[in-house]
DNA sequence: AATGAATGAGGATTCATTCAT
DNA sequence: AATGAATGAATCCTCATTCAT
């Protein structure tokens, strides 16, 4: 990748996400987004050597900002608060980024996945592992199997983002409050 | 659609479903699906006018089938007992037919499925939430937003045997009434 | 070729002319004339080796049949009587069997034709050059050249008669003593 | 249609007729024209969306082209000399253009003619027409059915440049002469 | 004899990619 | 760097023909 415009380049990843969620990964086809993007086919492969490579690059990029951001300004509040706030930052981006999880979704089951992007299991998921082990030593979270947990806490924020998003219903403060003490009520000891 | 052979269709329908697993939606072609079913190309369109025709039959007998035919044996049961067999038994079946979900997933981001599949939210759904409705009535259950809820059931109990099948992981007794013991906690009033 | 059944073989021939005549020689498949001719597509190999033999028969059988069966009767008649009968029966002919005409003209362009059958230019033709030499000798036809007389005859007959089919128009008396007054004047002395 | 190519685009269109041709419009390829007008089959999807719109738009380039261009050099002539000037330009044009004649023929006949095509009516007959109604009103002209004597050009042009075609013959100014005393004496009055 | 389900070669069309401008 | 016309491999689909019943 030779990038020089990057604002070029943010188009093209805009153009995909876009289009993905309108007509699916299936739908995807390079002359879309190059119209979408605004530019010429041919310009798409100055960017990128291939199709493989423009969408293994965008998934990337989404994991790499995803919802890491987050995760410094937290790491010294007790474990209960940074869950809220996780849990809070979490449906936000995912609702306002719905189309962004459902390129993200598509794209793991797609033949176009290289093994490296396969291997990107982020540092969040550790974060919150680790999150989760030290309420479970402070003795405020269930001593249950840690997948069983994490499943409870990505599942649920998925299907409730999605459903959100799918229904066009704004994410209000009294769902995030809702849908907190469900969750707390689901791990805590 | 005329089958004749109640055998190829199946073999069809199972080719499909394989090949979605292992290559996802995107990569799923005609020819493919003829070569794993052992029958020739031009066969497939004896029993399906198109593809687009052939994935949205697999889809609605899915869910046709899929977990509905556990619900008329439970009714009798209180909600708390309904609903751990419910969990128990979807639990069960989402994790020995995860390549129908992955396809069926797939299925609805694809620009194959027609408006009447999309239609086909299925009665399960429904029966879940008169059952949670039930649970509020006799306070067992809070009362928080039937989203809110019905999220946390379908988001935990899709992730949780997603991650068991990816995993490989057989479906314990104890990850059953942990993962159910987690569950009721969540809801319970 | 081995009929049995007289009846289905015409059905066949029946089939294939309406079927041409509708959507042209280049939409005419197999399983349509079975369907059309209500037997099975096997059939249809029961009396025809391909669909290309299918197709010459039936030319072979229209050119037989076709103009010849009036000419005996003729045979006596002054050479103005009897180009008056041709031409009358001519047009008749054509109105009435216009999709015959078609498949033949159709016939000739398509690569389905045998050697043999392109060969089959008719006796008609033969006879109709006898008479205008006839009439030659007799001083009362033009001394043009033989293709230059045919040429109208058989042009202008083929001609008046589709647009007469074109627009459902019906062969009047009128028009048949009009357009033979027309002919005659062409080629009279 | 986005042609940059004025020579690829009539490439094109003469390979379409050469084939036309030489198998007829039932024999007739995307993958023989692009061969035979030596481009990639892709490229004839730059210049037309589909088979249907290629030979169409080749149908509609013919007919435009067509007889059309000598009308408005003989509109000051007397009746005769515009009839006699017209079959003049006509045999020797369908005698040179014979491919394009059979093409379009074929064309007419076939399941791609769009309504639009078939409605392209050309000036030409129109012209025609008026010319015969204007000798009938200066009397030297039959008071026959327009149609009929139509006909009579038509059909015989047609069939006499088809068989010189056909033949090879070349339409020498004897031919030209003969069979235009032949017409005359069958429309004058 | 009659049938039509099964087949695969062949045709129309799409789309990732190249390359001359 | 940017472009988009050109390309052909790969896809969907059709249809003449076969063959078991």
């Amino acid at each position: 990748m030779k990038p020089k415009d990057e604002k070029k380049l943010q188009a093209i990843f805009d153009a995909t996400i876009t289009l993905t969620g309108q007509e699916g990964i299936v739908g995807l086809t390079m002359s879309k987004i190059a119209k979408t993007a605004k530019i010429g086919i041919g310009t798409l492969y100055v960017y990128f050597e291939s199709k493989e490579e423009l969408v293994n690059e965008l998934y990337r990029q989404l994991k790499s900002k995803g919802t890491l951001s987050m995760i410094d300004d937290l790491k010294q509040l007790p474990v209960k608060l940074q869950l809220m706030e996780i849990w809070k930052n979490t449906l936000h981006y995912q609702v306002e980024n719905h189309a962004q999880m459902l390129f993200m979704e598509q794209f793991l089951n797609s033949p176009f996945i290289s093994e490296e992007s396969r291997g990107l299991s982020h540092r969040f998921m550790e974060y919150l592992g680790e999150l989760l082990k030290k309420g479970q030593e402070q003795m405020i979270i269930k001593q249950a199997d840690e997948g069983i947990l994490m499943s409870l806490l990505t599942g649920y924020s998925r299907q409730l983002s999605s459903q959100l998003a799918a229904t066009k219903a704004p994410l209000t403060e009294q769902i995030i409050n809702e849908s907190f003490a469900v969750c707390w009520d689901a791990i805590k000891s």
